[in-house]
RNA sequence: GCCUCAGUAGCUCAGCUGGUUAGAGCGGCGGACUGUUAAUCCGUAGGUCCAAGGUUCAAGUCCUUGCUGAGGCGCCA
């Protein structure tokens, strides 16, 4: 193929290039007035506007600039004589890559339902809203690696297959080459594992923590970034059976280092995508608007996505503890109105909706709840010493609320002491066999550290201000789906 | 897993208390158009009303079951 120039090049870069003869190749937005294609390549947001001359084309050629289709244009670069556009490509030759046919092809040139784009993943990214999506999600995964890499953390590559099913983070996929139908069986009847794979069972990871801390006990601060499963049957706009969660794990670190750190690591993803990505974060800013413009007021949003973004970034995270928000929950009007579905009382978990007043009535801005029930919360977690005034035992636990999605971050101080590890561990009926390794880790060169783990999809989610988790991964895998 | 709502043309939807040949916008197709920007204008075709059963003289409309999707909740990131 001849070399091409790239369309964000073309209208970024344009002065060195007028009068210049250049090639592009895209995939046809629109055909108006049989005279201006718009054509975009996925470099950018905005489309290079090709001006064709019907009497020096063929016009069989010309019938088939169809939506979505992709071609093939060289011609001079002028300025535009347009409004909407700095500079337009003159076409002197041009040729169809791939046609698509509008009688079969089921994309249209409108604003499309995002559950009928769903069923046509491998389309939807040829769109406005999905390709300014998948650039985002690029640069948000772009710059956690740019974010750890540059304050000292190794990237760790904990593994996808995991011996145990002890890492209480949910229901867990199982992964055999056994014959479902048919497995070895032992003499009283159970599935013979031994004669598996891996000689155990094994399961997809739902979690790189536990091996996380390993690495952070020997290079001091880690990090992973990989898919996770959890095979629970979950039908929410927030859940995923495959979803990529990133996990940083420090030693030295406790619950208020950790803290510091989830909220400088947001607001260093957010800024990089306003820096970086502004046509694109506009562009969802103003779709958002045009749907909510039939909302009822209530039901909107109370700032655009932009504005919202600028406020995270500008703003202190609010900081409390669970006991605290206990109280202003059991203090607030919606409590006393009984207008809660749920109870509010220490020692239960806080639900979404309490969350939700607490973000987005209460504060009007990210929240982190810390100190936690241990009852409720992982084995893993750090005790914290007694308090009168409280109830009950708390552990360093910790969850980043946003507005909108709930919780994005969840994590702790990890719990060093051997003995209080060893007493939660049967408190909870974990098996001490299975995390052998976990344990010796305290027994030898252990050390206070903490580390949390950050849901990707929802952080996409929050910054695109898409509506639905499974429009901000390509292929989503939910429940009954797992197409492409 | 639970609750609520929906499924009618390629897409988005209207179709009233059941009543003849089921509608619109967009998209498609045919045509016009050399300065358009969600281009515009004229014409035109296009339907197993999700599926199966039932009620009724008569069902897109009512009932039952199932399937699919969405929203909310739970589990969590």
């Amino acid at each position: 193929m001849s070399k091409r120039t790239e369309i964000k090049t073309v209208l970024t870069d344009f002065d060195s290039r007028i009068g210049q003869e250049i090639t592009v190749m895209g995939w046809v937005r629109a055909f108006r007035s049989n005279r201006f294609i718009a054509l975009n390549d996925g470099t950018s947001m905005n489309n290079l506007q090709v001006v064709v001359d019907f009497e020096q084309l063929d016009e069989q050629l010309l019938k088939q600039v169809h939506f979505h289709a992709c071609i093939k244009v060289t011609g001079q670069l002028v300025a535009s004589q347009g409004a909407g556009q700095d500079v337009e490509l003159l076409a002197a030759k041009l040729e169809i890559l791939g046609g698509a046919n509008p009688e079969e092809y089921p994309m249209q040139p409108k604003a499309q339902s995002m559950e009928f784009l769903r069923e046509k993943a491998h389309f939807r990214m040829r769109t406005n809203t999905f390709s300014a999506v998948f650039r985002i999600r690029h640069g948000i995964a772009y710059a956690v690696h740019k974010y750890f890499n540059d304050n000292g953390y190794f990237y760790l590559h904990t593994p996808i297959i995991t011996g145990s099913d002890a890492e209480g983070a949910g229901e867990m996929f199982h992964v055999t080459t056994l014959d479902p139908a048919n497995p070895p069986r032992t003499e009283d009847g159970a599935v013979d594992y031994s004669q598996d794979f891996f000689e155990k069972p094994t399961n997809l990871t739902v979690s790189g923590q536990l091996q996380a801390e390993i690495g952070a006990l020997a290079l001091g601060k880690v990090y992973t970034f990989g898919p996770t499963f959890r095979a629970e049957n979950s039908n929410t706009s927030r859940h995923l059976a495959e979803f990529w969660m990133i996990e940083p794990e420090v030693a030295f670190y406790d619950i208020f280092d950790n803290m510091d750190l989830a909220e400088d690591f947001c607001k260093y993803l957010i800024n990089h995508i306003l820096e970086h990505y502004p046509a694109e974060l506009e562009f969802l800013d103003s779709r958002i608007q045009k749907l909510e413009q039939n909302m009822p007021k209530e039901q909107r949003r109370a700032m655009g996505l932009i504005e919202t973004l600028r406020f995270v970034v500008d703003n202190d995270f609010e900081r409390i503890t669970y006991t605290e928000a206990v109280n202003i929950l059991r203090s607030s009007k919606p409590y006393k109105k009984g207008k809660f579905e749920y109870e509010v009382e220490w020692g239960k978990d806080l639900q979404a909706e309490h969350e939700r007043f607490l973000v987005e009535k209460k504060f009007k801005k990210p929240v982190i709840v810390r100190d936690y029930p241990a009852e409720i919360k992982a084995f893993y977690m750090r005790m914290n010493e007694e308090q009168e005034q409280i109830p009950g035992r708390t552990v360093a636990a910790m969850d980043v609320l946003f507005p909108g999605i709930g919780e994005v971050i969840g994590g702790s101080q990890r719990e060093e002491r051997l003995d209080v590890l060893k007493a939660r561990m049967a408190d909870m009926n974990v098996p001490e066999e299975e995390l052998w390794w976990y344990l010796e880790l305290r027994k030898f060169g252990g050390c206070p550290h903490a580390g949390f783990g950050l849901g990707f999809e929802r952080m996409v989610q929050f910054i695109t201000g898409m509506g639905n988790i499974r429009d901000v991964i390509a292929f989503p895998r939910t429940p009954g789906n797992a197409e492409f």
